[in-house]
DNA sequence: AGCACGATTAACT
DNA sequence: GTTAATCGTGCTC
């Protein structure tokens, strides 16, 4: 499998989000084991217009990774207690990024059993902060260049996801957010099922 | 199956 | 001082 390449975060946000479902994203653990898993869920916010985006004042020591160049990790902490991985999106000096929100589990289940404690396989992250607890990600990996495949957190390609098991919607958990940005659609996911199903047709048993 | 709530910390118009 | 791109629990129907 190969790493994805800068020029694919170099393109406009809605492209890239749509593009990046079924694709894969590798954690390199410390003893060099893989875990990884499909991406099935993200979230785009794009400029600082955008009044749900977290540049939407400017740019801040914060949220400064956002600015910067395309391929890169944006992490976050909030709400006391979690983490939030975002992949930075189109040319240095427009602030965009991807938030990944949910994965289908595929190498390393056994360590995300372990840091999610024990919960059922489904929700081991299905979840933005439940896929960062699962891949021990973390302040640390903030900036970090998510294209390149020697690092410890990575994208490969994997599965192309066909358009009739995307979904789309507003994103969600937006509190306080005006309209029109509170209903963008721009949201997009697909079914873990769904996704489980077309693996099975490409590799039958 | 769905809703309400508390947890807990860092950044900040 | 307020807020937050969430999650898990506990309660109700």
């Amino acid at each position: 499998m190969e790493a994805l390449r800068r020029d694919f975060f170099d393109r406009p946000t809605l492209v890239v989000a749509r593009q990046l479902l079924g694709h894969r994203l590798v954690r390199r653990e410390a003893g060099g084991d893989r875990s990884s898993g499909l991406v099935i869920e993200v979230e785009a916010y794009i400029g600082s217009e955008d009044q749900a985006c977290h540049c939407r004042h400017g740019k801040t020591p914060r949220n400064a990774v956002m600015w910067g160049a395309p391929g890169h990790a944006y992490v976050y902490f909030t709400y006391g207690m979690h983490w939030m991985l975002n992949v930075v999106t189109e040319r240095e000096g427009y602030p965009a990024a991807i938030l990944l929100r949910a994965m289908l589990p595929l190498e390393g289940v056994e360590i995300m059993r372990e840091r999610r404690g024990g919960r059922p396989d489904r929700e081991l992250a299905n979840g933005p902060a439940k896929l960062c607890q699962a891949l021990q990600i973390d302040a640390t990996l903030n900036g970090h260049d998510l294209v390149d495949r020697s690092s410890h957190l990575y994208f490969e390609s994997a599965i192309p996801i066909p358009d009739g098991i995307v979904r789309r919607g507003p994103r969600v958990g937006l509190n306080r957010v005006p309209e029109p940005w509170l209903s963008k659609p721009w949201r997009f996911y697909a079914s873990a099922e769904d996704v489980l199903a077309l693996m099975e047709e490409e590799i039958p048993g």
